[in-house]
DNA sequence: GTCTATAGTTCGATAGAC
DNA sequence: GTCTATCGAACTATAGAC
């Protein structure tokens, strides 16, 4: 028993407009997209329902099929919109970083690798920051869904920083540099989703400062890398 | 539409006693947790059923629920199942690696870390296997759930392991040790779950020996820590 | 584009016979 | 300890009025 003709969606004649945004109303696909950002974050893919995500975006239920025709469309149009956002700004940083040649080194790489997700994940507010937990969850799931967005959204970006690993590390061989960057991808990922679990094994010793994070997570992998350099040199050299 | 009186299950008379192995029954407790740690490995704890876990069981759906009383408690108990049996082998390998003293490096303490879960997770068949998908989710995951379990199951090794990174690198403070573990942490999940990634950007250039991957990877994590250790060093060195 | 109403499944869990 | 039968609740998706 529902009360009659009830106007409950922000459509709806004389509504508070909570959705204006310094009065700017939003348009429903965003709307949806935002709330589904959220949910598939707290609940992953399976344990949200299209029903959860149409009440936080104050929408009617039968709006999702109309804008995105299913629900595993909509995951893929939340995962889509934030990756695009996130390597373009990658792709910029490491450009700035190649650009200025060899007076800066293998670090100032992954600090342009990390910088923009950890930013994201690290955030106080915003949209973005649950996105990360959805980009931990796709990237190692070994699902179907998984492995075909993280290929179609993340491949091309992966070459691009394996390519500039490569340039910094001359001699440096091809398995090497992958294994790099997927360390890389890991850490980063690690520090994407706040578990709490620095906090809870350092007995709060550990820095939430993002700057921090990203600079001494890019000189560990930088290190790793050069590691990794000088075990295949020595693998080339006994034989 | 069932056929009438269908024997379809394994205590029924004269079916064929296809889990038998090597002449011994095994019992239903054990059926449902080999077949929930395989379904849940591939479709995550939501996207699994309990139908679907009882027939990979070849075991009456109802009996989950008397053995183990609720889709939750059976997670659980998957979980901790193989979590003990890792955790045992790699305090083993940790001991072994202390007792030898200054001889051995850190590398070697990454190595213990290591094996069980890489062995476990690159596995050509057993159901091991299976359980390397399932904890790389948990670890990585937000939720109530996932937070409770790693706690449960993995802060007593994370406080042994730190302890032999401290005890390896003296004047490490605890922050660095404490994200170096974390690192080998990430570092190790992505090398469990088989996504494919490494053979796709490499294109077939890496190996997929487990002993390759673990000690390349012990010398990633031991060379990156002792650059967070110099960093801090540095820091130190300022003030 | 938005809404109501509901079809058509499938789910976790349990009662009660054996 | 095993099985049948089923409950009640939830789900995705859609048809059709406005």
């Amino acid at each position: 028993m529902v009360e009659p003709t009830a106007l409950r969606f922000r459509h709806s004649r004389s509504t508070p407009e909570s959705d204006d945004i310094a009065g700017t109303r939003r348009e429903t696909p965003e709307l949806i997209l935002d709330a589904a950002e959220a949910i598939f974050a707290d609940s992953g893919f399976d344990g949200a329902t299209t029903r959860a995500i149409a009440q936080a975006a104050n929408v009617n239920p039968a709006l999702i099929h109309y804008h995105f025709k299913s629900k595993e469309q909509l995951f893929e149009a939340v995962f889509a919109r934030r990756s695009e956002e996130i390597n373009a700004r990658r792709r910029a940083l490491l450009a700035a970083v190649m650009a200025r040649g060899d007076e800066v080194g293998l670090e100032e790489v992954f600090v342009a690798f990390l910088r923009p997700t950890v930013e994201l994940g690290r955030a106080r507010s915003g949209q973005g920051r649950h996105y990360a937990r959805i980009v931990v969850h796709v990237a190692s799931g070994t699902d179907e869904r998984s492995r075909r967005l993280t290929s179609a959204r993340y491949d091309a970006i992966a070459r691009d920083f394996i390519a500039a690993i490569e340039n910094r590390v001359p001699g440096l061989d091809r398995e090497a540099a992958t294994r790099g960057y997927l360390n890389a991808v890991a850490i980063g990922l690690s520090l994407m989703a706040p578990t709490g679990r620095a906090r809870t094994l350092s007995q709060g010793a550990c820095s939430d400062d993002v700057d921090t994070l990203v600079e001494d997570a890019a000189a560990f992998i930088a290190a790793g890398i050069k590691a990794l350099a000088r075990r295949s040199a020595d693998k080339r050299g006994q034989t």
